[in-house]
DNA sequence: GTCTATATCCAGATAGAC
DNA sequence: GTCTATCTGGATATAGAC
């Protein structure tokens, strides 16, 4: 199979999960089904199936292009600001890149099918492990600077920041009375008194 | 229609209500069918459907309960210690009663469904509401004691509570790799600082 | 109110022509 | 690979006796 093949055919699996990921932003995974997939794809039953083997798999690839996109963000190079950013500057940084991608909702739905899908929870795992790597490093130089950069500083550091990073993504989904930027500066003031 | 009736009715409703809990708890929202459901609460599929409209009515009152024991258990005195409880003794003292009801799991799911059940999602909003309320007033004493008790610093300090508690919550369901206890330990440290 | 038995529906998935 | 048309299972919810 030349490589040209190969190429539409990851093209064609991505409009795909592009038309679910906006299904399921609009509806929810629950009740989002095929034939909604379907309409918005453009496509047919057959094709999708020819390309996602069930709509868990089909879920599965939407989740893991969202945390992927997570995960890209934080190494882009300006995503971090200046080299010596510190823990607050990175959250505000994380949480812009999300509302930019503006797939906020699906992110606590892809949290709270974890229990149902045990090949999704390790996945989502796999990344929060990845992501914390990454925060951490990006974190060092600023702990150094600050005259701490233990393991154990890093550590507690990187899991607060991770834990306001989630906080406010579930906040921000549950409470329409909360004003996302104002509540990122809050957090962000926070994080930088550790 | 005497009360003994009506409490009695109140009493099968609860029993229904754990029973699902119970099943949410081991197989989420999703996989739990009412045949499940009606197994585990020994009773038939006629009598449930005689106390709760539709298999959504009773994950609200499922997920009701879970939320409505939060709140219980942060206007519980005692779960307050001390009167001038810092931000940080008033964290651990909600996780720990969240591990205690075993139901953590059962919340990152009922934040997952929010967008696909407006009245859920009312409902949760509501609650998020009322425990910031009791949230705030029980870091005023603190934040007096502090020596700046402002409306703003209230909503500052709270905010960040409320965000560390869903973070916990969310780290705590995603990762296996993280320990609970040593987590909470660091964000409680986190928390006291602000 | 509770049970058994069953209706109804609709989702996910497939068959087979093109 | 893609389409249309269809199958099939299983889930929610109900009917009606007790």
């Amino acid at each position: 199979m030349p490589r040209l093949t190969e190429a539409s055919r990851q093209r064609r699996r991505e409009q795909i999960a592009a038309a679910a990921m906006r299904c399921f932003a609009r509806q929810g995974f629950r009740d989002t089904t095929m034939a909604d997939i379907i309409a918005e794809s453009g496509l047919s039953a057959g094709s999708i199936y020819s390309h996602f083997e069930s709509k868990a798999d089909l879920m599965r690839m939407v989740a893991s292009d969202v945390l992927e996109a997570r995960v890209r963000g934080l190494i882009a190079p300006d995503a971090l600001g200046g080299h010596p950013a510190s823990p607050g500057r990175l959250f505000e940084a994380v949480v812009t890149s999300f509302f930019e991608l503006e797939s906020v909702g699906v992110l606590v739905q892809v949290w709270g099918e974890t229990p149902n899908d045990p090949e999704l929870a390790a996945f989502a795992e796999e990344k929060v492990h990845e992501i914390r790597g990454i925060f951490r490093e990006a974190v060092r130089p600023w702990a150094h600077e600050q005259g701490d950069a233990s393991d154990a500083r890093l550590d507690a550091v990187t899991d607060a920041l991770i834990a306001c990073v989630q906080g406010f993504v579930v906040r921000c989904t549950l409470d329409a009375a909360v004003d996302p930027a104002s509540l990122a500066r809050t957090l962000a003031t926070f994080l930088d008194r550790m």
